[in-house]
RNA sequence: GUCCCGGUAGCUCAGUUGGAUAGAGCAGCGGUCUUCUAAACCGCAGGUCGGCGGUUCGAAUCCGCCCCGGGGCGCCA
């Protein structure tokens, strides 16, 4: 059991007192839930219950006097005081204030190497989709929010005990893929660009340059014709829109060839991969993100699978015909989900349908997870139906379709609340962006502590550019759009990656002085927490594990840096009004660091689950 | 047109799924370093929770209508 959770304890106790109260009358799980919460009001208790309120509403009684029965039936033990009428506050609230003894009791048994978080009996996998970039065009600040969210999902994920696999979805198939393909041949043909060389901004630009080309006009011409503009606009109009269609044809020949494995084009074509994913990857290191070569499939690997898959869903009726092309209805959506265009082309709803199939077929997960951008909503609420209807979602044996799940971001923005550009109005580089980030923190580091070694300063400025990147990421609800500020996020002060960096460093602090003195660290002395300080960090650090379940839960990484934040600030007000190493009795010293190190241990534990690193010192 | 997401202090954001007097951080004002890292701590000030109705003991939270902002909407990915 969970004898660290004074909620889990505290419900059990109470719900026993309740469902004497209720005597028989009132049997559903849900009204005999005693309802403990931390208490709002920290003056008046540790947690207060709030069942009589529902309660006497069910058994027609008053409030307060149902309040008065529960605090008469409940035997809270040695963990809280014990309950009287003066606890029971406004409409009924009953306040419950925990013993010292009892908080010690907690925090004995959530210091165990594990900090509270059961292993579960069977690992279970859950697939992570994130990452996502394209072939031949630069990464920006949408795939660094994808990569960040999505990393600390698996990591939350893989600290929980599950098995976690990320899946880096390349964008390296289909007809803009295509297109630059050609692009980058005909450039090689003429000499411009040499393969061997072939970086990622020449393909980025080459990319832009063949959209561009391929575009055609076809409005501007039906628009000069209808309002009779002069013949040199409309022949002008015209060259450009032949132009464009002997373009396409010519991307759509490579697309024939790619598909047909032809030799030359699948190498300029691999070439083309290799030089994006590198980039890619090589951000990801940076970026303390764990996504590898292994992790990527892209949608090239799904190529095969398309038309047998299509042809499948329409055998078993799934799929149907519909105006030439193939769809798939889904209850509950006016749009059905587009498998097969009137051409005989797939779309990227075919692709990952077949995606959701391996991962949940070959790799096995129960849970799937997008970390895509919320644009995506209703495309995944189609896919995600769709690949149900089809069984796709279903592993082989399993009695019911495992969870599908979109955790959709918002975008980011600019001080100026516009999306995130540079002063020319181009998507910002997001190595351009890291290299800002580790600049700026290695001048601030350097200059609020020139005493550290060079290469000492070097990799804490690494971390603390880390923490604050990633940490104004996950610490706003994903679901929202955010502001993106480097000033902000390395002020260093208050709710940032880099004031929990710091809080961390100086427990780390005081232990190597522990050491400098000789004092030993006794990891089995008797926890007493009776400052209010003391209480308040030791409350706050036992709701890291259930923390843990929300996110996992929930999917909002954000909640676990308010809990994160929350014993920062509470240890930074225990680090001011608690003299450890300077306490007054030896037994004191001993209590409050071994609430130092609990501290230190959610901190690191906590942060690492974010994928946020951490340093000795600062 | 329709669907989805957002609107909380000057600014940036939380708010444990319906609980008490809505909380932080910046910015502002005022305090605290001869003692474990002041990248900190303490105090003051700051609010029609977009608006109006409804549901009930109780609403930022649930329901309805409206306003503002962003996004999506069958043959692009």
């Amino acid at each position: 059991m969970r004898q660290f959770d004074p909620v889990a304890a505290l419900t059990e106790r109470l719900r026993a007192a309740i469902v004497r109260v209720a005597g028989g009358g009132v049997t559903e799980a849900e009204a005999l839930d005693p309802r403990i919460e931390a208490n709002k009001r920290p003056e008046l208790g540790d947690f207060q219950c709030n069942a009589a309120m529902g309660l006497a509403k069910r058994l027609g009684k008053n409030p307060r006097e149902v309040a008065q029965a529960i605090v008469k039936a409940a035997d809270l033990g040695d963990l809280a005081e014990p309950l009287t009428d003066k606890d029971i506050a406004g409409p009924g609230f009953i306040n419950i204030r925990l013993r010292t003894a009892g908080v010690a009791a907690l925090l004995s048994a959530f210091d165990t190497p594990a900090l509270g978080v059961p292993r579960p009996e069977q690992a279970e996998t859950v697939v992570v989709d994130l990452c996502g970039v394209n072939l031949a065009k630069q990464m920006h600040v949408g795939h660094l929010r994808s990569m960040i969210i999505g990393d600390a999902i698996a990591r939350v994920f893989e600290r929980l005990g599950w098995r976690s696999v990320r899946q880096n979805h390349l964008g390296d198939w289909g007809l803009p893929i295509a297109m630059v393909t050609h692009r980058v041949a005909e450039e090689v043909q003429a000499g411009r660009v040499s393969l061997d060389a072939l970086t990622l901004d020449d393909l980025d630009r080459l990319y832009k340059e063949a959209q561009r080309e391929c575009a055609a006009d076809n409005r501007g011409l039906a628009t000069a014709r209808r309002w009779t503009m002069g013949p040199k606009a409309i022949a002008e109009l015209e060259a450009q829109v032949s132009g464009a269609e002997a373009e396409l044809a010519e991307a759509k020949g490579t697309l024939l060839r790619l598909q047909a494995r032809e030799p030359a084009t699948l190498r300029i074509w691999q070439r083309i991969a290799d030089v994006t994913l590198s980039e890619c990857l090589s951000i990801c290191e940076r970026l303390g993100v764990k996504v590898s070569q292994a992790d990527t499939a892209g949608e090239s690997s799904y190529a095969g699978e398309l038309g047998p898959a299509v042809d499948d869903l329409l055998a078993r009726g799934i799929a149907e015909t519909s105006e030439g092309a193939t769809v798939i209805r889904v209850e509950g959506l006016d749009q059905p989900c587009l498998i097969r265009k009137s051409d005989g082309g797939f779309l990227y709803a075919t692709t990952d349908l077949c995606a959701i199939r391996r991962r949940v077929q070959k790799i096995g997960a129960s849970r799937v997870i997008y970390c895509v951008d919320a644009r995506q909503s209703l495309h995944f609420a189609q896919v995600f139906a769709a690949a149900v209807r089809a069984g796709f979602a279903t592993r082989p044996g399993a009695p019911g379709p495992s969870r599908l799940q979109h955790a959709a971001f918002g975008m980011v923005l600019g001080e100026d609340h516009r999306p995130f550009k540079t002063r020319s109005g181009d998507n910002v580089r997001l190595a351009d962006l890291i290299r800002e980030a580790f600049e700026r923190a290695e001048a601030i580091v350097r200059a609020k502590n020139p005493d550290l070694p060079g290469d000492e300063a070097h990799a804490i400025a690494r971390a603390v550019a880390i923490a604050a990147v990633k940490w104004v990421d996950l610490s706003n609800d994903r679901i929202k759009d955010y502001v993106f500020s480097f000033d902000r996020m390395l002020a260093f002060d208050g709710d940032t990656g880099p004031y929990l960096l710091y809080a961390l460093v100086r427990i780390r602090s005081i232990f190597r002085k522990a050491a400098e003195r000789g004092v030993a660290f006794d990891p089995r002395a008797p926890f007493d927490p009776a400052a209010p300080a003391e209480r308040a960090l030791a409350l706050s650090l036992l709701r890291f594990p259930s923390t843990l379940q929300s996110v996992a839960e929930s999917l909002e990484p954000h909640r676990l840096c308010t809990l994160l934040y929350e014993v920062a600030t509470l240890f930074s007000k225990f680090f001011d009004a608690c003299p450890v190493l300077n306490a007054d009795d030896p037994s004191t010293r001993a209590s409050r660091l071994r609430l130092c190190d609990l501290t230190a241990r959610v901190l690191a534990d906590g942060l690492g689950a974010l994928g946020i690193p951490t340093a000795e010192r600062m």
